[in-house]
Formats: structure tokens, C-alpha cells, sequence
DNA sequence: AGGCTTCATGTGAACGTTCACAATCGTATT
DNA sequence: AATACGATTGTGAACGTTCACATGAAGCCT
């Protein structure tokens, strides 16, 4: 014979009618106690929190989003998360989102370009995403974005002035000048420039300021070099610049580089920066280690991510909102830096 | 007098009503379309795909999520996403998830223990994900799985051997173990070990394969020293190897402690490889253009977010599967390493 | 020719919530 | 004392999909 158990078996999770049932209240009421409602009582208000508690009843945020048309949930497409820069971003986005109840899914792109930036983007929006977060700082990135329909809110992070959509951003040519002015001031005839690849805006706008001090200052010109933000990329471009006598400072597009070209320099017997001046870009955390510690623009990402984060928000609710909103970046000064030597 | 617009206006998406209307079939007959069912007529499955691009028309996942019970979205949890081992974890997860058709909805935490770890899992359970992959190689955090009921699928990376649920992990004794016994090869007497953290899983397999090796070698096994895995810590406790004259060999707990003991070790003037060879963790993409450029173990995070997700999903599916999954990590030698001095 | 199977399609309900409205009650106003 | 009003609670529908079943038309066999 069989033993019949105590308890009815009650697997799958309560739902709101197992919790009126048992505070002998319809749905509704259970449903304006959740949305603290001031049409309840607070008797009843108490007994259904009761019931809510005694059941451990959560309310399933997938009806809810599919009534309500908001899923209370944000995206985000980023390009390499595995780059100091845009990972902290994604971090401040993340953690802003967080705070201000929204859950965050993630799409990582393997390449950039118009297809899978937009395709990134319905993904997310299939998935029932309430708006999105793009973190391609590439200028076809951003050329995608032109394509994106007015009716779902996107917002772009470090995307170039002429973007069609909101976008948050570090003033990268504000960081550029300030890092250039103050290598002018130590005695350096002029300074060299080591850039980014030229479809990343933040590399055209570093350029941009680099150049403008210089010009300002009537200070020549030396022409640009390139690199792809990689440390080798810094190595061997090191080797052209260890050729050039008069060159006494350099400005490096971000840390990476700068690490390979203090590599190069240093193997080549160069002193840092008592021979030569190096400023980098991002201060990312190994930058204070390396030999010698590295001079460097910081970014406050974590700070981008939470502004980038409330032009979302703002645009979900329908407003408007500020077109662009930018971040200042500092100038960081270690041991990289130095007077111009004297000749 | 008004003048009527030709089409009504259809602001808001297509749902399927919409597209059986226009192809004349009942609702059903779409979902069977949508699914590839056999029991819909080649001419009519033309009619409904027709229909379905000509208003593009995307199923409501949410809807679908509600009625199935599944979302297709998974969950993971992690620690810090800046640095470079979770965040390429995270990568190796997200990209897998997205080619098994699952969306992927993460949770980075400010701080890690017990409570938050099991506050960030119920919270994306609650958010309706199918099933997290928490990245939390601390014991704390895998102390509160073991508080996870068993009726949710949840996987940990890193987790140390006395898991209560499945595991993907690198096998991070046998990677400290290879980086010794090379050491001992090249002649020197013991290796002294600059180890991670006691609260972290990885950490605690390092120390077991180096020690492992040197007793197994019979080789003196000095005492431990502990960082915390930043620059900063290997810098400092840089400050204390050098009082050790008989020290020839140190293996690293990570390659940014790494960095900061190269840092300490060149200031003070002596030479890596030629005085002391330095081995590091996780081949950061820095670690080459260290100077002198690092030898370390490398692991294969992609890989092991790869495994994870494939063990998430088989439990989702409610497989047993296997409990523990090991990736392999590799030995990468470069300028850091040499022969022991001759005393 | 009748019954049985097979295929194609349609119908009703369900998932768990919120929204708009209706109903009920006690009480204060005139 | 009748009315109206505010506070509180309940009811029916809707969101957009899938599941389980019902229906109807062919086709085949004996």
C-alpha cells in the first residue's frame, strides 16, 4: 500500500495565484501590493506579504515583460572585452544598469563592421532588449549606427562627433593636447605621435589634439606613425623612430604600444626618459610598473559607461536628452617623462 | 476634409496573427512554418514565408519564453571583468552561447562572498535565464554554491576540486608543475614560488604542483611568499627576494606580479635571466614585450569557457554529464628564463 | 463501398502577469 | 434618510506564443 504524502508536492515555483489563494485575496490585490499601490489596506497588505514570504513567491519577470511591453532589460555590443578599455566600459555600463534595476546582456562582435554591428543590434532587440548599448569605437562601427530606425534607443560610446545617435565619450583630444602642452613645457622641440589605426575615431581625435598644440605652439609637424594599438605593433614602429636623431618625445596612442616601444628602446640601449620622453594612453593598472613607469592619459571608463548608461535610460522614458556628453581625462605623470636633453 | 492614408498605419511589429492573416492560414500553421514542422504543405509553407518577410515579421521571444518555460538565455556571473582571465572566460562563454543560439545575460560583483554570489544567481534565475556559469575562483565563492539547490543548472570555472557541482577548470597544478620541473632543469637547485592569494582556488593548485615537484625532486622547498595579484604586490615583495642571496629561480602566481618583481629586480640592478629566472601565470598579451620578455604558463581561457558552456548546456538539457572538465594549460618560454648562475 | 489510416490544418486553452473597468462597502454630506 | 463619494477589492480581457487535441479531406485496403 501506498504512503500518501503529507504535502501536496509542489515543484515548479509559486505564481501570484498561489499567493492570493492563500492570503484569500484575488491576483489583483497581490499585484497592487507588489507595485505598492495606495489602494490597499494595511491589513491586507500584510497578510499578502505573509503569504508572498511563506511561498517565496518571485514574480516571474517574463510575464511581466511580455504584458508590459519592457523587459527591464538593456544590451550591449562591444567589440574586444578582452581590451582594458572597453572591459571597464562595459563594467561601468554594467553596474549603472544594475543599479538602476536593468539586467544586462552582452554581444561580443569577432569583427567590426556595418552587417554585424546592425546584426548585433536586432539580435538584441528580437531578444526584447528595451535599448542598446554599442561599444564600437571603429568609424564603420559608428557608420552603422546611421542605419539603426529611430524608434529603439541606441546609444553609442566613444563614437566621433559626427555620429547620428546620442553618444558618451572621453574628450581623447582634450587628453591629447593636455599630454603634448605639457611635454612643450618641458623643454621638447617638438613631439612625435605614434597613432592608433585610422578607423578608430578616438585615434583621429588624439591625433586631432596632438596636432593642434603643436601648430598653436608653431612647433613643426613630424608625420604620423601607425600602429594597431598591439605592444608589437609599438616594437616595431620603434624601430623607425630609433633612426631619427632629433626626436626627443614621443606621444603613443595607448599603453600597449607604449610598452612595445619602451621594449624596442630599451634593447636598443635608449634611456628612458632621459634620452627620450614617452607618454601613453589609458593608464591601464600594469602601466605604473613598467620599466620606467609609464606617463600616461587616464580614462575614467567606469565614469563613460555610468553616462553612457543615463542617456540610455533617459532615452527608454522618451526624452530627448543631451546629443553627446563628454568626459574629462587626466593627465597622469610618472617616470616616462623628463626635460628635453640637452644637445 | 480629411484625407485617409492608403495603408492603416502599422506602427507597432508583426506578430503572427498579422502574418497568417496575409497568408491566409490559421495561427498554428505559422508557428509550424517558424519550426519546420512536416505537416505543412509545400505550397503553403511558401505563402507563409512569403508573409513573414514581406511584413518582417520576428517571433516575441519573450512570449515564446513564457509559454515554453525556456528563454534561451543564460546567465554568468562573474568577479572582475577587468582583468584579463575572467574577461577572456567571459568571452569564451558568450561566443559559445551565441553559436548554441543562447543569449547571454551577465553579473559582475563588487565584492565576493557567500551572499552576493547566490544574491547574483538568484537574480538572474529570476530574470528567467536557463542556466549560470558562475566565474568566481575564490573558495568564498564556491562555498555558496554549495547553497544552490540542485533543481537550477549552474556551472563554476575554476573551481576547486571539492566543487559540489560541475566544474571547468585548467589544470593549474600540472601547469605549475611543468614551469618547476623546467626550472630544476636548467639547473637550478630549487625555485622559490611568489604565489596568488590563499583564498583563491588557483592559487592553492599552483602551490600543490610546485611543491609536488621540488619534494618529488628532492629539492629544499623554500617558504611561500603571498601577493595579491596585483604589480604592486610582486613589486613589494620583490623588496624581500632580494635579501635571499641563494634565490636563482622564482615562479610567479600571475604575470602582473610578475611585472612588478621585474620592475623591483631591474631598479636594483640585477639581471633577468642572467642573475634570476622569472616565471609567470597566464600569458597575458603584455607578457611578451615584458622586459626581458616573460616566460610563462599559458591557459587557454576561451577553451575553457568553451567546455563550460558545453557542460551548462547538457545539464540544462538534464544530462548528467561529467563532473569535471580539465583544459590543459602550455608552457611558454621566452627571454626570462635561463641557465642558473654559476656560484 | 465502407472503414481505416495519413496528412494538412484549425480550435481552445494555457503560460503569469498587468490594465481598464466594475462592484462592493462604509461613511459623510445635504 | 437618501445620496454620493472615496476607499478597497474583484473581474474580464489582453500580451504573443506553444501545446494538446479536434476536424476534415484524401488515399488505401479488403
Amino acid at each position: 500500500m501506498t504512503v500518501p504524502s503529507v504535502k501536496p508536492e509542489r515543484r515548479r515555483p509559486a505564481v501570484m495565484a498561489d499567493v492570493a489563494q492563500l492570503a484569500g485575496v484575488s491576483y489583483q490585490t497581490v499585484s497592487r501590493v507588489l507595485h505598492d499601490s495606495p489602494h490597499v489596506s494595511g491589513e491586507t497588505r500584510e497578510r499578502v506579504r505573509a503569504a508572498i514570504h511563506q511561498l517565496d513567491y518571485r514574480p516571474n519577470s517574463v510575464a511581466q515583460a511580455l504584458v508590459t511591453g519592457r523587459s527591464k532589460t538593456l544590451g550591449v555590443v562591444s567589440f574586444d572585452t578582452t581590451l582594458y578599455g572597453p572591459a571597464s566600459t562595459l563594467l561601468g555600463i554594467e553596474q549603472a544598469a544594475h543599479d538602476a534595476g536593468y539586467a544586462v546582456s552582452i554581444s561580443s562582435l569577432r569583427s567590426l563592421n556595418r552587417d554585424t554591428v546592425l546584426a548585433a543590434i536586432q539580435l538584441l532587440r528580437d531578444q526584447g532588449v528595451d535599448g542598446v548599448a554599442v561599444i564600437a569605437p571603429l568609424r564603420a562601427g559608428m557608420e552603422a549606427l546611421r542605419h539603426v530606425k529611430p524608434d529603439f534607443a541606441v546609444v553609442a560610446v566613444e563614437a566621433g562627433p559626427k555620429a547620428s545617435i546620442p553618444v558618451a565619450t572621453v574628450d581623447q583630444s582634450a587628453g591629447a593636447a593636455a599630454a603634448t602642452r605639457y611635454l612643450l613645457n618641458l623643454g621638447h622641440k617638438t613631439v612625435w605621435h605614434l597613432a592608433g589605426p585610422s578607423d578608430w575615431n578616438d585615434a583621429e581625435e588624439r591625433i586631432d589634439g596632438w596636432r593642434s598644440v603643436l601648430v598653436e605652439a608653431s612647433a613643426v609637424v613630424p608625420p604620423l606613425l601607425r600602429g594597431d594599438w598591439t605592444p608589437r605593433s609599438g616594437y616595431e614602429l620603434g624601430q623607425s623612430l630609433l633612426k631619427i636623431p632629433e626626436l626627443t618625445a614621443v606621444l603613443v596612442g595607448n599603453d600597449q604600444m607604449a610598452l612595445g616601444l619602451l621594449r624596442r628602446l630599451h634593447e636598443a640601449g635608449r634611456e628612458v626618459p632621459h634620452d627620450l620622453s614617452v607618454v601613453g594612453f589609458d593608464d591601464i593598472p600594469e602601466a605604473a610598473y613598467f620599466t620606467p613607469p609609464l606617463t600616461t592619459v587616464r580614462q575614467d571608463f567606469a565614469e563613460l559607461g555610468r553616462r553612457c548608461l543615463h542617456i540610455l535610460l533617459g532615452r527608454i522614458e522618451g526624452e530627448v536628452g543631451p546629443k553627446r556628453v563628454v568626459v574629462a581625462p587626466e593627465l597622469v605623470v610618472r617616470g616616462s617623462t623628463g626635460a628635453a636633453p640637452a644637445h
